[in-house]
DNA sequence: CGATACATTGAACAAATTCAAAGCTGGTGG
DNA sequence: CCACCAGCTTTGAATTTGTTCAATGTATCG
């Protein structure tokens, strides 16, 4: 358990505080793939990943992914869920191992959420989910393909070259058709080059944050 | 100050409590179609809207409004923005003449974020923000203008006749004309029956909610 | 009555997806 | 070492969904 503190949720945890947790709490690994919980599903634990990334998603009328975020440890998961007893507004799956603490929501709301330490962190894990949900509208709602293109190699360009096109794709939403069809275009008007490694050597921020501002 | 007492937040103040917040704070009056605050604006107060409704919407790369949500008092409003310090995420208007009590941020978070109470229930009105928000990316990604419609329908149709339909178009994101064809067509497969008033007389709920679920 | 806003309908248009086909590439096994 | 295969990328054409533009119809309310 002792990872736990590397969290800056517990990092003030004291031994007796931790051993209070263990106690309403356990454990358990997941292989990349698995699924943690599903849209439409009741919760019944407070998860904490701790290891592992985990993606999440909606899937819409045609069995598409709508691929909204992914998950680095260590942080809660989907805690609007047990505080409000609502369903899963999304699916979860594990893109690489990974562990989850299964916290018992009700004990750990008796335990610990009058504390106002937790209560301040609580309230910054939902901020934080607030920011993620609203850039995600953002993106979704508002930018059009080009526009979230654009954004993605200003503020993501490294990328190119690690991982693929398909999966800047699902990242941004896109067909890989329509993602190629804008990067060829920004190529050819000179705001991207890319080397032959399909590395970005370089690009025109002000000409490409013209289609996202 | 009175009615903030009504607030379930300011419920279990005390009268030394809401001194202390009426030094902190102050109210001011707005008309119908005044604007709070633009998406990009830096935050400058905690709002608490008092009275009338406001109107919260994002602008797209073509200057249309995209609705989000229509806040009735007595809430927060955009307290995210303040606790991590950020731009608003959306513009917002009022859709009739409003009231709002604006709080000097780093002052109500000294004087009263320790208390349990108060923390707790933040943490209600944020994660009521995550409900909201998560409910509009679901209208906004995975369902189609059908869905929409069908899902309005069943959850606001008392509102058809007593709200005109360029209003539910643009509540869902529509143009009314495609909201009119979808009612049409609706109509047409006997979905629904709406009487001379434009009143919903009739819906099968089960073929509507196929639209959407 | 007439003006103004709202609703409906058709046709053209736009953005992105889907489907199909053809290159490319990198890794594996013979 | 090379050939081949599977997965990725590119490109074109057709399709889909919803918007835009334009015209016409319908209410409502001074």
């Amino acid at each position: 358990m002792k990872n736990l503190k590397q969290m800056a949720f517990f990092a003030d945890f004291n031994d007796e505080d931790m051993k209070r947790l263990s106690l309403i709490s356990k454990t358990k690994n997941y292989y990349k793939g698995e699924t943690l919980f599903y849209e439409g599903d009741e919760p019944k634990y407070l998860y904490v990943l701790l290891e592992g990334f985990l993606k999440i998603y909606k899937t819409d009328y045609k069995s598409h992914q709508i691929f909204l975020h992914q998950f680095s440890p260590i942080t809660f998961v989907a805690e609007l869920t047990c505080f409000e007893n609502i369903p899963y507004p999304a699916s979860s799956e594990f893109v690489t191992d990974g562990k989850v603490l299964k916290i018992e929501y009700q004990k750990f709301k008796d335990d610990f959420m009058s504390s106002p330490d937790i209560s301040f962190k609580v309230i910054k894990s939902l901020t934080g989910k607030l920011k993620i949900m609203s850039q995600v509208l953002h993106q979704e709602t508002v930018l059009t393909s080009e526009g979230k293109v654009a954004k993605f190699i200003v503020e993501n360009g490294e990328l190119f070259g690690s991982i693929k096109q398909v999966k800047i794709a699902s990242i941004l939403n896109l067909t890989p058709e329509t993602l190629s069809r804008i990067l060829s275009k920004f190529r050819q008007n000179n705001f991207v080059e890319f080397n032959e490694e399909y590395h970005l050597d370089f690009y025109n921020q002000e000409k490409l944050k013209e289609f996202y501002e």
